[in-house]
Order: structure tokens, then C-alpha cells, then sequence
RNA sequence: GGGCGAUUAGCUCAGUGGCUAGAGCGCUUCCUUCACACGGAAGAGGUCGCAGGUUCAAGUCCUGCAUCGCCCA
């Protein structure tokens, strides 16, 4: 075996080899309830990214960790069409080719989109792979594939039929750039610094006449409002104010006239305004703003449309037709300005909207677009957004961390209809169709059922021309059905009955509105015909949350940014393990994380600790040897120090079986690290050293058992457990370990079975036995190294131990009698001399290290300097004292010996004992310094 | 404006009421001893953001405040 663990010469074959074999796949005829995850599909825009390298590892852990329980395990890969974000890659390739999309037309721009997508999906696959992701690539989708395109049209269908997709005009969240509305989620609002402009509009008597001149000085003839965005004044049509300003009472109902413009404006009161904010007049734009169409709606305003989809100024605009929109914005500031409009301008912080993807300032515009009615009845008592709340508060579907609960029922509480028609080409195309031979000529909607993808005849006139609609869904619409139309939705396959309700969707927090809270009301709805449990209908028990991968200094990753870390540069860096143990153990469950390369060099090393400790225990065994693991019946054979082991082993078995059913990823991982490291290799390697040491020098007879089946039996142990987080290493060390196993009945790790505790192999005493052992050996490096005796050197020292001590037995003379060996070895002791009483050491010219049931005592002579060895102890003893305080303050407290638990009082009062035999101890190694 | 999170060692973070608050990295001293220098041994380093409260017992629960960050409007 090579001195390092190199990853990159076992992580491919050993992938290729599971997958051959059909590891992947859901085990047929297997037990127990499936365990499905489907995965949240990555767009297919480039390359995967820390936050994948991050859901990879946490799926994958749970998928590996349920396979090994022999559960019917199904982790369901795909990959999202991101209409959006494919668009903007695509048109800035033609960009350069200085094309748009309307020059090639959209049979040809699709053409482009389909190559660029098939060469990125391979990619993406291959990365998952990379990362050792154990996903059943036989069952691979993507939301274009003919499958979950029908679910999508089936959906889409369904929710027509009942009412749930119309189509209307409202004002939506527009994207100039992209050409395309957004759902108010695609929004981004970020603080910017603007201006807040004050402008007088003149007020109008009964006549229609100005009541005084727009530039005289009184300010009685106008009324003044603020406004963030004076280029949209072109489109207002009225003018609020709040209806208890008594500042403006007196002007409600009355009208002012539009500078520049000239239109006449009524003045109307509205609770939605904020009498604190600028003059407490708002001038009305219900085409070009949420609030403002609002108000409109409510004083029946009419709605003027003053930008272009382009973001240019249309005819509306007068003068500036043809400006931008911010042009424009300049234009008529030193318009209104030069004509005396202008009262004043102050600077004023604002949060404006953008487009998620390609940050362009958003243009709320009135257009025609289909909408899914979220809070409409279709059933008495039953709304889609409804029912998606209900099932959360219900418990049917819990969050992992608890907290996000509460943004997502607060989210869904407040959800307004969703717009999920794009003018986009790529996506699912809407399907609806409109006739244009019937009377209402081309304006009725046609929505065939999902069986017939185009259909040929109008269904009320007969006529053939019909004309499909232009506009593709949301992308997140068909990612809403993912967990169904993956299983074969609306069909109802072996899959949908066997992997439905799935029981894990894990994902970012970002995207719990986006993606989670769609996927349950689209599939609580979708499955509403199929099943007849809402327990069943479902899509996921569980939503776990993780958190983001940030760079060293907590700053997002971005492209724009430079700071990107590529996993796969880090896999091949330090190895698909040590990314992932790095990544799951950062951080807290739905908690960001910062990551830098020195810690996943850390992972690294631990891969390379534990490569080294199966090297260790492989080389020691003979060719042809298969070793037995250890049975209960022969337990009390063992000696304590494998006693102790198997002991903490189980404790670990059980700890991580419980924190892996409470998603508690990261601190089963810190267990198992802690474990493997500091216990096994630590110290039942070392010992087993001089075990096997004696075992070579013939010493058998003398009472040496061999350490190799606990050797391995830990080890072997160790690998399973640890398999879903680093199931590279612990595969490869597994197959080289495999020939010296008696009896294995799997042929590999990844479908061996998991570890469970079997509580008979726990033992206080072997582990107070061993532990006082270890204390012992800790005790006598530290005299060594504070007295700077040569690490080679072996020295003579006396370890006080007597069976009659006060406590549990730690440390007791026959548990040092046992240990002995060790002690001698590991702390470099000869001869050892073990004694009942303090009196038998030597007193002069010793250091003495008083442990709460033994002492070392170490005779240095010429290295001793007495004064300081006096203030070490001193020093101890304050220590000492001040813990011991601390213990009797608790135990002579009455409300605590009567209300804490008896186990509680009784553990204190073991400490209290053990301390004060240790004070004993250290007054006594004191008096005798003299 | 509403909500959520964070604040613990120099840095990054664990700590799910009860051992003298832990880890990794960094730091100091020593060691290339036959699994491992991607290592070993021994150390130093913390009024757990602040102020109250609940409790026999608070880093942990509650209230308020401060700072930083995120989400929603």
C-alpha cells in the first residue's frame, strides 16, 4: 500500500465499478418503506458549484446511509431547462455574432439552444459523478424530456378545467432587456441612492382653470408631490393623498393638471398613503406601478401606458417619445425644472427592483399574461395555496432547521396569483391555441387535453387556422411538478406508487419560495385524482435546508465577482472525500459556510490518517488470515483495552444513528472524526502495537491475546459508518481489508449494511479502567516534556494506585496493573514501579502529577529544580480548590439536592470525592518538597 | 416596517438545560521512534456581545439592547 491515500487513483474506478454492478438502482424485493430523493435539478447553464458540491454530499450521505440500511433507496437526478438563463447565454452568443434572436428566427434560435444544452447536460452529469454522487442515472430526467413535458401540459390542463390559469391583464414585473414578464420572485430589490423629486402640479378650479401661476411664489395653487421616477409623470392620471392629511383635505376631489403633459388629474384619498413620506402627495401611475394600480383600481383611474416593452418612451410619452426610459428621466427633470414645476430635489435611498438574471432595472408594466389563481376556491374551503398551507401546519411536511417553517407559512399566507407566461421561445411552449376563424376572432382560447399535443380543429367553428399561443411557462412551473412528473406523472406508474411521496427534498433556503412551496401546491393538486389521502398526495416528509457556500470572507461566490471556487479543481486538489467531509462538517444545517482551500486540506488529512491506520492493521496480517470479529459470548475474555474500544465504538454507533435521524449531518461527522482519530488511532493502535510487539517476541504464553480481530472489527466498522461521507476511501480500504474478513456477505461497502449499536458491548468499567491508563501515560509525557527529558530516553517512575480509593475504581491498582505495558511503552517508562502507598515512592527530588485515583511519580534528580516544580503544584491546587468550591457550593445547596435528578447529585458528589483525594494528594506531594 | 439568523480561543466554527466550554487552522516547545511530517508528544490561548429574568442548575430557555447579515413588504 502506497505511504499517502491518492484519490485520484481509486475515485474513478471504484465509481465505475458501482455503477456497473447497479448499486444506484433501487434494490428490488428489498425491505422496509423507500427512501426517495429527487434531486433538485442544477440548470444547465454551466458548471456545477460549491452549493451543488454541497447538496451532493448531504444527499448523497442520506441516500448511501439508507442503502446500507437495506431500505429500497431511489436518488432521482435531473437537470433544469432555465429558460431565463439559457436565453441570456444564447442571445449574448448571437450578440457576438451581432444577431438577435428575431434574425434567426425561432425554429433556428431552438436548434442552438438544443446543442448548447446537450453538450452542458453531459458535463453536469460527469461533475455529480466526480463528487461521487450515488444517483440511479437509469431514471435521469430533464423537464424537456417528452415525459415531464405531457405532466406539464397534463398540469397545466387540469388546473384549466378548474378555474385555476387565466389569462388577464395586469400590471407584471417586465424585464426590458430580457423581453420578458417575471413572477414578482424572479424580482430582486436592492437599496440605491436616487433622488426624491418634488413637483408642483397646478391646481384646477371648477372651470378647469389654473387658480394661480405654476411659477409664482404663494405655492397656494398647486398641489406638490414627490416621486422617485419622474419620467413615468407622462402616465399619471391621478393624484392621492391620505384621506385624514389635513393638510389636504380640503383639496380631495378637486383636480390639478399634469405639467408638460397637461392632462387633468382627479385628487383622490387613499389609506395606502404614507403621510410621512415627501409631501404626502403621491402622484397616481397605475401603468407603471404595484401600489398606484391599486389605487387606480380602487377610484376607478384610468391606466395610461407610457413605456415601451423596450424600456423606450412610446407615443404616451409626447416629447420624449422614442428617450429611454432614464434618459427620459433626465429630460424631463430639466423640463419641469425650466418651467418652474421642479420645488425640489433631495437625495433619497430607495430599494429598486431587478431582473434576477441579468440585474436589469425592472419596468412594471400593464401586459396580457396567464396567471395561476394561487387563492381561488376550486373546491369548497380548497385553494392550491391553501392546501399547501395546511399540509405544513398540519406536520405532514416538516423543515429541517424548524425555523424556516415560518418563512415559508408566512410566504404562503400572503401569495398572490402567479404570472408564469414568458415571452421566451425556449421552455414549454403554453398550451393554448386560438382560433382565428371564429367570430371573436383569434381571441378565445383553445386548451386541448394533454393527449393532444396540436391540435388540428377549432372545437367551436370547425376552423383549421388556429394559431398556437407565442409565450412559454415559467421554468419553475414545470419544476414544480419535478416530484411527480419525474416518477412518470400523470400516469400512475410502479414508480408514482412505489417512490411517492418522496421523503427528503433538500435544497438551499433560497429557493423555498421559488421551488418548494410550488412543488407542494402543484403537487398536492396534481396528485389530487390519484390519491385520495392528502398524507399520499404529498411530494416530500421532509424539506432540509442547507445553507451557502461562501468564500474566505463571507462573501457570495459570483462570476462577477472572480471569486469562484470550482469543486471540481478542489476534488482534484484533495479528493472528492475531503471536499465533501470538509463541506458537510462546516457548518451548522441551513447555516452559511466559508470555505478556503487549508480546510478542506484538513479533510484531506484526516482521509490520509485514516488510510494509514488500515495500512497499519493491513500490513500486520498474515497472508490467508480471515479474522473473526469478536463475539459478545467471549467478552469478558477480552482484555479491557479492546473491552474499551468495542465499548466506545458502540456508544458512536448508536450516537450517529441518532443524529443521522435528526439530520444532524455535521455532528455525526465530528463524532465519527473524533472517534476514528483520537481514540482508535490514538490509542487502541498504539496499544495494539505492543500487543502485537510481545506477540512477535514469542510472549504468547505470557498472556498476550491478539489484538487483530478488535483491530479490525473497529476498523472495519469505522469504514461502513463512515462510507456515506467519504465513500472513496472507505470503499478502497474495505476492498483491500475484505480478504482477511471471515464471512462477508456483500461484496461491497456501498451495500454493506449499516452499523447498529448493540448496547452489550457497552462498559463503564473498561472504559474508567482504560481511560485511567491513558490519564496516567498523559500524566508522565507531561512531567517529561515540562522537565525536557529526551523523547528516546525511557525513565524510571512510580504510579501510586490503590484498589481502596475513594470513587468509581478509575486508576485502581489492578486497571494499572493491566495497563502496565502501556505505560511503559507510550509514556516511555522503565522500570515501572507500581505501588499502594505514597510513602513507598521516593520523596526527594521527584515531580508528581496527582490524578483523582493515582500519581505519577517521576524521580528526576538532576533535572529537578524544586522551586518550580513547588509552584507547579501550587498552582495545580488552586486549581483544584477552585474547582472543588464551585462543586460543594452545589451539593450544600438543599433546593439542588431536593430538585435535581439523583443521578445529577450523584455524579457530583464522585467529582467532589475525586477532587479531594486529588487535593490530598497534591497537599501531600507539596509537604514532602518540603 | 415585519420576520429570521449570527455574535463562543488570534481565525473559521461545533456545542438539542447538568462532566473544569470543545474542534480544525494558526501559535509556542520538542520529535523524522519500524501506519501516517497529509504525522506524533506536550503546551499557551475563552468575564460564551451587553443588561435583566426564569431555573436547584443557563453558552444553551425568556425579555430588552447593541452590532453584523439575510429574507419579506
Amino acid at each position: 500500500m502506497p505511504k499517502a491515500y491518492d484519490p485520484c487513483a481509486v475515485e474513478e474506478r471504484l465509481y465505475r465499478m458501482w455503477e456497473e454492478r447497479g448499486y444506484f438502482a433501487p434494490r428490488d424485493g428489498a425491505d422496509g418503506e423507500p427512501f426517495t430523493i429527487i434531486m433538485p435539478p442544477p440548470n444547465l447553464t454551466g458548471e456545477l458549484h460549491l452549493g451543488h458540491a454541497l447538496m451532493d454530499t448531504v444527499e448523497d450521505i442520506l441516500i448511501r446511509w439508507h442503502r446500507m440500511r437495506g431500505e429500497p433507496t431511489l436518488w432521482l437526478p435531473g437537470i433544469d431547462h432555465a429558460a431565463i438563463a439559457v436565453h441570456t447565454m444564447v442571445e449574448r452568443e448571437l450578440a457576438q455574432e451581432g444577431l438577435t434572436r428575431h434574425d434567426i428566427g425561432r425554429e433556428r434560435f431552438l436548434e442552438r439552444v438544443w446543442a448548447f444544452v446537450n453538450a452542458s447536460r453531459a458535463r453536469i452529469f460527469d461533475q455529480h459523478k466526480r463528487l461521487g454522487a450515488s444517483a440511479d442515472w437509469s431514471r435521469e430526467r430533464f423537464t424537456m424530456d417528452p415525459g415531464p413535458a405531457r405532466a406539464v401540459r397534463t398540469a397545466f390542463y387540469e388546473l384549466y378545467r378548474h378555474g385555476l390559469i387565466y389569462r388577464g391583464e395586469r400590471l407584471i414585473n417586465w424585464c426590458p432587456r430580457c423581453s420578458t414578464a417575471l413572477s414578482d420572485l424572479e424580482v430582486n430589490h436592492e437599496e440605491q441612492q436616487g433622488h426624491l423629486w418634488h413637483v408642483r402640479y397646478p391646481l384646477l378650479d371648477h372651470q378647469g382653470r389654473t387658480t394661480d401661476d405654476p411659477s409664482g411664489a404663494s405655492g397656494q395653487g398647486f398641489i406638490t408631490i414627490a416621486t422617485t421616477r419622474p419620467e413615468t409623470i407622462v402616465a399619471d392620471t391621478g393624484v392621492a393623498v391620505h384621506p385624514e392629511d389635513e393638510r389636504y383635505r380640503s383639496l380631495v376631489g378637486r383636480r390639478a393638471r399634469l405639467p408638460i403633459i397637461g392632462r387633468e388629474l382627479p385628487i383622490v384619498a387613499d389609506e395606502a398613503i404614507d403621510p410621512e413620506f415627501g409631501t404626502g402627495a403621491l402622484k397616481v401611475t397605475p401603468g407603471h406601478d404595484q401600489v398606484d394600480f391599486e389605487i387606480g383600481q380602487r377610484h376607478g383611474l384610468p391606466i395610461v401606458n407610457a413605456i415601451a416593452p423596450d424600456g423606450t418612451m412610446n407615443a404616451e410619452a409626447g416629447p420624449y417619445q422614442g428617450m429611454d426610459r432614464f434618459a427620459c428621466r433626465e429630460a424631463i427633470v430639466r423640463d419641469l425644472e425650466e418651467q418652474g414645476f421642479l420645488a425640489k430635489t433631495e437625495p433619497y435611498q430607495h430599494s429598486i427592483g431587478h431582473c434576477e438574471r441579468c440585474a436589469t432595472i425592472v419596468e412594471p408594466l400593464i401586459s396580457e399574461q396567464w396567471f395561476v389563481a394561487v387563492n381561488k376556491e376550486y373546491l369548497p374551503g380548497r385553494s392550491i395555496a391553501g392546501e399547501a398551507l395546511r399540509v405544513v401546519n398540519d406536520g405532514l411536511i416538516r423543515f429541517v432547521p424548524q425555523r424556516f417553517t415560518r418563512d415559508y407559512t408566512n410566504w404562503m399566507e400572503n401569495i398572490r396569483d402567479w404570472c408564469i407566461s414568458r415571452q421566451l421561445w425556449w421552455g414549454h411552449r403554453i398550451p393554448v391555441w386560438y382560433c382565428q376563424d371564429c367570430p371573436s376572432s383569434g381571441r378565445t382560447a383553445i386548451v386541448p387535453p394533454p393527449e393532444v399535443e396540436e391540435p388540428d380543429r377549432c372545437e367551436e367553428c370547425g376552423g383549421a387556422s388556429l394559431r398556437q399561443d407565442e409565450d412559454t411557462l415559467d421554468t419553475w412551473f414545470s419544476s414544480a411538478l419535478w416530484p411527480c412528473s419525474t416518477l412518470g406523472w400523470p400516469d400512475d406508474t410502479e414508480d408514482l406508487r412505489r417512490f411517492y411521496p418522496t421523503a427528503v427534498m433538500e435544497t438551499g433556503y433560497e429557493i423555498i419560495f421559488f421551488w418548494v412551496a410550488r412543488m407542494i401546491m402543484m403537487g398536492l393538486f396534481c396528485m389530487e385524482g390519484l390519491r385520495d389521502d392528502v398524507s399520499k398526495r404529498i411530494p416530500f416528509r421532509y424539506v432540509y435546508l442547507h445553507g451557502m457556500v461562501r468564500d474566505e470572507h463571507g462573501q457570495k461566490m459570483s462570476k462577477t465577482k472572480g471569486n469562484v471556487v470550482d469543486p471540481i479543481v478542489l476534488v482534484e486538489k484533495y479528493g472528492a472525500d475531503a471536499l465533501r467531509f470538509n463541506l458537510i462538517t462546516a457548518g451548522g444545517t441551513g447555516q452559511d459556510q466559508r470555505l478556503w482551500e487549508e480546510k478542506v486540506e484538513a479533510a484531506r488529512n484526516f482521509a490520509n490518517k485514516l488510510w494509514n491506520a488500515a495500512r497499519f492493521v493491513i500490513m500486520k496480517l498474515d497472508a490467508g488470515t480471515k479474522v473473526e470479529p469478536p463475539s459478545l459470548a467471549e467478552r469478558e475474555r477480552l482484555p479491557a483495552e479492546d473491552r474499551w474500544i468495542l465499548s466506545r465504538l458502540d456508544h458512536l454507533v448508536a450516537d450517529v444513528d441518532q443524529l443521522l435521524r435528526d439530520f444532524q449531518l455535521n455532528e455525526a461527522g465530528h463524532r465519527m472524526y473524533d472517534f476514528l482519530w483520537s481514540e482508535y488511532c490514538d490509542w487502541y493502535v498504539e496499544m495494539a502495537k505492543v500487543r502485537l510487539r510481545e506477540q512477535g517476541t514469542g510472549n504468547k504464553e505470557q498472556g498476550w491475546s491478539d489484538p487483530q480481530p478488535v483491530l479490525v472489527h473497529v476498523l472495519e466498522t469505522g469504514l461502513r459508518l463512515l462510507h456515506p461521507y467519504m465513500p472513496f476511501l472507505t470503499e478502497e480500504l474495505w476492498q483491500r481489508l475484505r480478504p482477511y474478513l471471515a464471512e462477508v456477505p456483500y461484496e461491497a461497502l456501498i451495500v454493506a449494511p449499516y452499523p447498529r449499536s448493540e448496547p452489550a458491548w457497552q462498559d463503564a468499567e473498561a472504559e474508567r479502567q482504560v481511560e485511567g491508563v491513558i490519564d496516567v501515560v498523559r500524566a508522565i509525557r507531561n512531567i517529561r516534556s515540562e522537565k525536557r527529558v529526551e523523547p528516546a530516553r525511557y525513565i524510571e517512575a512510580y504510579v501510586v494506585a490503590n484498589d481502596s480509593a475513594a470513587g468509581s475504581g478509575q486508576g485502581t491498582r489492578s486497571a494499572i496493573e493491566a495497563g502496565a505495558p502501556y505505560i511503559e511503552a507510550l509514556a516511555r517508562v522503565r522500570p515501572l514501579h507500581i505501588v499502594s502507598q505514597a510513602s513507598e515512592a521516593p520523596r526527594e527530588g521527584v515531580a508528581t502529577a496527582v490524578l483523582p485515583h493515582a500519581q505519577a511519580v517521576v524521580p528526576l534528580a538532576e533535572l529537578m529544580d524544586a522551586e518550580a516544580e513547588r509552584a507547579r503544584l501550587c498552582k495545580e491546587m488552586e486549581e483544584v480548590e477552585t474547582y472543588l468550591q464551585r462543586i460543594e457550593a452545589k451539593l450544600s445547596n438543599e433546593q439542588f439536592r431536593a430538585r435535581a435528578p439523583r443521578e445529577i447529585v450523584a455524579a457530583e458528589e464522585e467529582r467532589r470525592a475525586a477532587a479531594q483525594t486529588r487535593l490530598e494528594g497534591l497537599r501531600r506531594a507539596l509537604e514532602e518538597l518540603g
